[in-house]
DNA sequence: CTATCTGCAAACGTTTTGCATCTGT
DNA sequence: ACAGATGCAAAACGTTTGCAGATAG
């Protein structure tokens, strides 16, 4: 099916057609190992550097956010719609929140910045680990 | 004054006070290496594994927080009131956000987490990156 | 006195880079 | 045909660790 991802205008590779239908509605938050991991399976040879030039790629076409809730590593989201997180301090699951928040600021706090967009991150303990 | 930082619980050697007077009332968002840059000056012989012993420990005792705001590092603020960051997406320039917002999250969003706190990245342009 | 901290250097995990070869368009 | 992608290995980067000696409390 490269036809869905023909308007990213990126040359479509096999080993990129293996990474964008890991990616493909996939709701975890995958860091580059993971997704190097995944389709490894099917190209023994791919290596991280495509792995990374790829995401790059993506990210630039606005096919997938990088997140920042791992200090260790960066994590990405194939579920570009908009959304928030939610995270358990204790063992960093990592749950998507899809509800829309009214964030206005007012005008003496964002110092002439011109608001683009938010993301929130939410912190709390999940089921498992209150046990 | 190192009366000041005696409800800390550490052990306040002359390394961690010179940390602690750089970071008291330091409203940037530093990394590890400015830490090291600055205090290194008074301390030639100061280690990063100094910098970030202490920086571990003022994190427990709730002393400064550990930001996310930078996928490359770890950055930290030493101001401990809550607020949120307004980030500059061209030259990465960090604003702090200090305003209060309700942020109530419907119990089915929640999938059990015991909800402890948020934080708010707000994403723009600085007004020297829109010249 | 001793639990903890310091400073150094080595190790670690993640990400980036250089480069020769290959390939989608 | 050729701009751009691949794969490999090496390097870079921030951070962590092990350990011998030093020091705050």
């Amino acid at each position: 099916m490269p036809e869905k991802y023909r308007n990213l205008h990126i040359k479509l590779t096999p080993q990129r057609l293996a990474i964008l239908s890991y990616l493909n509605g996939n709701r975890t938050h995958p860091s580059a190992e993971d997704i190097y991991k995944a389709v490894q399976k099917q190209y023994p040879t791919m290596s991280f550097a495509t792995v990374y030039n790829t995401l790059e790629a993506l990210k630039e076409k606005g096919n997938i956010r990088e997140l920042k809730l791992d200090s260790a590593k960066k994590r990405y989201d194939p579920d570009n719609t908009p959304h928030h997180h939610l995270i358990c301090v204790k063992c960093n699951e990592i749950v998507d929140i899809h509800w829309a928040f009214e964030l206005s600021l007012p005008d003496k706090t964002v110092q002439g910045f011109e608001l683009i967009g938010n993301h929130i991150e939410f912190y709390g303990i999940c089921r498992k680990c209150k046990k």
